[in-house]
DNA sequence: CGTTTTACTTAGCAATAAACGT
DNA sequence: ACGTTTATTGCTAAGTAAAACG
């Protein structure tokens, strides 16, 4: 079905490690201590973490100790027993060294990555050569959870290529293990699309080495994606309706699906998989909501039937909002929650095996996660059509586009930290921009004498001074102009990441079009990477596509 | 059929590269 | 040319969903 014909690399692993120098010391309760490599290797990962605020944290602090210890030789066993009598300091000051000694004499490095990758970032796929995203083997170190996740600070073990499972066609010749080992399997299995797996030992998952977002495998699936949001499109009205009479179902079950259905469509919420207690962050989506995500307010500022939502989604991003609904949705969650415990799930007769199935039957190919994207393509068109001025420049034009993609990153809750560095930055903005209106006004200044020298002399020379010095105006007027709008857009992005988004949820054939319908350079739109990713659209789309 | 496993997409942050101002 | 700031790329965790299992 995918893979006809493939040549592989072979994979590139962690470099093995190697001792800190002799200098570098390790010291346990106030005396230095030699450990031996195997305990070395995994103190340097604490060490290079030091900085973090990981490491102030109890579980990771529990959890990293408990499984340093078991790298430790009996002796060292015996004598490191506490934590907060290791001093790793030493081993951090090293290492921040390394990296600023590497910083600088990066131009052999350079070439030496641009070889390796070179050498092993490609393969051949049904006779193409395509670019493979993570060729390197995650090497191993201390597992960062995101939130409050029980398992961080344990140790990812090293993968060796006895770990590593190899896939590729039967009469391609697959890669040759490193000099003395041997892979764990060689596998000839054309329906999927991985070329190399591994298990990894914090969660027991699966890791894998697949194609780059360019390669025609991953485009195409990605075109078929909004494909499927397309159709969701000519029956969502449909949909709509339905799950507007199931309010009314006698059946609970049915009940609950529409309702969990609507927030999905609406609030554009994820589906919600059931995650095994204890082994991850306590993370919900729709159908995993639980009572005490939810208040509800039979009247709020001024609005009725408010339904609140407050609860940590997928990477631990705290999802709030407020949103006023029906009248039959409030009653119908006020009877979701009746007789409950705030650690009860709210949809106790619904999971999203129950709701896919049910949107397989409403459309084919209809799952939950298609609502998320038909809602964030839908959304980038109309708000597109809205925002965009035709008379405006184009900096301005491509404010709109952000502000448009900004309206769809808020509804998926695609959020960031702020920069550290964000006030220093809008405030050295500021004085740019300060800077920039005292040269206009000295420009116009100008202008202005320019202006009555000619209305004197009236000759040539003073005639094309004004005009020189007119173009200079518009010249800075425009800078100007650029730079204010420099400043909301990145004022109105503060804790909004647009590049999910952007990656993931809209349509590129929306973008490409109105880049050709308002001739904006679509590279001012998409990056390089972008670009190759989204080769397909910028292929297939014309100013008029309609998503 | 419920549970577990597998395969793939989506996610934010860190590291690195490029652009910018001096 | 250099140091600083900003944009891009890399990394890998954390989701979704379907297949396989018992």
């Amino acid at each position: 079905q995918k893979m006809i014909f493939t040549t592989l690399p072979r994979p590139v692993f962690a470099p093995p490690y190697e001792p800190i120098p002799g200098n570098v010391r390790f010291y346990y309760d106030g005396k230095q201590m030699k450990l031996s490599p195997e305990a070395e290797e995994v103190a340097t990962f604490f060490a290079k973490m030091l900085d973090h605020e990981y490491t102030t944290k109890d579980i990771f602090r529990k959890n990293f100790f408990k499984d340093w210890r078991k790298e430790m030789t009996p002796e060292e066993k015996a004598k490191i027993t506490d934590l907060s009598k290791c001093n790793f300091t030493e081993m951090s000051v090293y290492f921040k060294a390394q990296s600023e000694a590497r910083k600088q004499m990066s131009k052999d490095e350079k070439l030496e990555n641009e070889r390796v990758l070179q050498e092993y970032g490609f393969c051949v796929m049904d006779n193409h050569k395509e670019r493979i995203a993570n060729f390197r083997i995650e090497p191993p170190g201390l597992f960062r959870g995101r939130g409050d996740h029980p398992k961080m600070g344990m140790l990812k073990r090293r993968i060796r290529p006895e770990d590593v499972i190899v896939n590729c066609s039967k009469d391609s010749k697959h890669p040759k293990p490193p000099p003395g080992t041997k892979w764990k399997e060689v596998r000839h299995d054309n329906k999927v699309t991985w070329l190399v797996s591994w298990n990894e030992n914090i969660q027991g998952s699966i890791k894998y080495i697949m194609l780059n977002p360019s390669s025609r495998i991953k485009g195409e699936k990605d075109w078929q994606k909004y494909e499927t949001a397309r159709r969701l499109k000519k029956c969502v009205d449909r949909i709509r309706n339905q799950y507007r009479e199931d309010w009314k179902s006698k059946e609970m079950r049915i009940r609950q699906r529409a309702v969990a259905l609507y927030f999905i469509d609406k609030l554009a919420l994820r589906a919600g998989n059931e995650k095994e207690e204890g082994e991850t962050a306590d993370t919900v989506g729709c159908c995993s909501l639980r009572v005490e995500h939810i208040n509800l307010y039979p009247e709020k500022d001024g609005q009725e039937f408010v339904v609140e939502f407050d609860f940590l989604g997928k990477d631990s991003i705290r999802y709030y909002n407020k949103v006023p609904v029906e009248k039959r949705v409030y009653k119908n969650v006020q009877l979701f929650m009746e007789n409950k415990q705030p650690e009860d799930d709210l949809f106790d007769r619904l999971n999203t095996s129950i709701l896919n199935k049910h949107l397989q039957e409403l459309m084919d190919g209809l799952t939950a996660k298609v609502f998320r994207t038909y809602n964030a393509s839908i959304t980038l068109q109309q708000q597109l059509k809205e925002l965009t001025n035709p008379d405006e420049n184009v900096p301005a034009k491509i404010l709109s586009y952000n502000r448009a993609n900004r309206a769809v990153a808020i509804l998926c809750n695609h959020q960031r930290a702020p920069p550290k560095t964000f006030e220093k930055s809008m405030q050295t903005l500021q004085t740019k921009i300060d800077a920039k209106k005292d040269q206009l006004s000295d420009a116009r200044r100008e202008l202005k004498s320019a202006k009555a020298d000619a209305k004197v002399r009236r000759d040539e020379k003073s005639k094309r001074a004004v005009e020189a010095k007119k173009k200079a105006v518009e010249r800075i007027e425009e800078q100007l102009m650029k730079l204010e709008v420099q400043a909301t857009d990145r004022e109105e992005n503060k804790q909004i990441a647009l590049g999910t988004s952007k990656l993931n949820y809209l349509d590129p054939r929306i973008s490409v079009a109105w880049c050709k319908k308002w001739e904006i350079p679509v590279e001012k739109i998409y990056n390089k990477t972008q670009r190759e990713k989204f080769a397909w659209a910028i292929d297939m789309a014309d100013d008029d596509y309609e998503f």
